[in-house]
DNA sequence: TGCTTTATTGAGACTCAGTATCAATATAAA
DNA sequence: TTTATATTGATACTGAGTCTCAATAAAGCA
């Protein structure tokens, strides 16, 4: 069995699980997710989804990120400008993310530093840890020389 | 002087250097938030305003907020779920937040040994570091027993 | 002080990402 | 097949935040 459709599979036993239905839209969307390895917004995802021929309302992309998200397919990130990317959660371990301001571009990193230091200031505090967010918005290398002319 | 009029003197030649003005909304809106330590969202401050019997329009609230922004007297954070908050930052040092999933509750932290593994973390990427978002998403203290009811 | 210029205000229209509604359709189990 | 019901697509709606514009109010100047 491959890779992608033991991933279909476990999709499949997931919307079992809920009593939902394995639809013809919502393997294209899972499809589009596992292929692609960029963090991206809804649109970016229903227009991958037309430039392959696919056609399916927005209404049903963000009813089947939804689903994603909920059964650990999908990462919903919210980087704060407006709009949610989604991102391929099935092969990634935990990482946080620079967000460079000029290109949009995400890097991806970890730090087992950090991942330590917020278990101890939430314990201090009595907080029960669910999840977090960290995100360190600057210049990408790339974007420097542009920037730098621009006064950034 | 009192403290607050030269948080008004300040923000006078904040606005005079940009050829803005000083105007009653702008002042009341300002000593509005000067005189709160909460996180909070433009229609608190617009109600805590209404409450003194200051009537100003959502708009202007919003319009001063930027002005505020920019000049350093608050500072703007969103906190994933939709809408902006906003915090006297006049008074602190820099912090990040832990927010409680349940009542919203937010905790102010800070840990140098995080801040320096960001700087270091960026620099291995030769990213320029502008400002970070880091928030703790979990359950507070107080709200640990019914969470547990309720088997979060 | 009164005059003039122009920034600001308030009211409400507008934007836009995301959600809700609902009739038509498709799935899955019998 | 048949049947029950989950899903879809089209579109109306929501809500935070922004824009527009005529009326108003600062601030500099005579």
């Amino acid at each position: 069995m491959t890779i992608k459709n033991s991933n279909i599979e476990h999709f499949k036993d997931t919307l079992q699980a809920e009593g939902l239905r394995l639809t013809s839209q919502r393997i294209a969307i899972l499809e589009d997710i596992l292929a692609s390895e960029e963090h991206r917004e809804c649109d970016d995802i229903l227009f991958s989804l037309r430039s392959n021929q696919i056609s399916v309302s927005r209404a049903t992309v963000y009813r089947t990120l939804e689903i994603l998200e909920k059964g650990g397919f999908v990462r919903k990130m919210n980087i704060g400008d407006g709009r949610f990317r989604y991102e391929n959660k099935l092969p990634k371990p935990h990482h946080d993310h620079m967000i460079c301001l000029e290109c949009g571009r995400i890097i991806e990193f970890v730090d087992q530093e950090i991942e330590a230091r917020q278990v101890h200031l939430t314990k201090q505090h009595n907080f029960k840890l669910v999840r977090h967010i960290h995100q360190l918005f600057g210049i990408c290398e790339d974007c420097q020389p542009a920037a730098a002319n621009k006064g950034v």
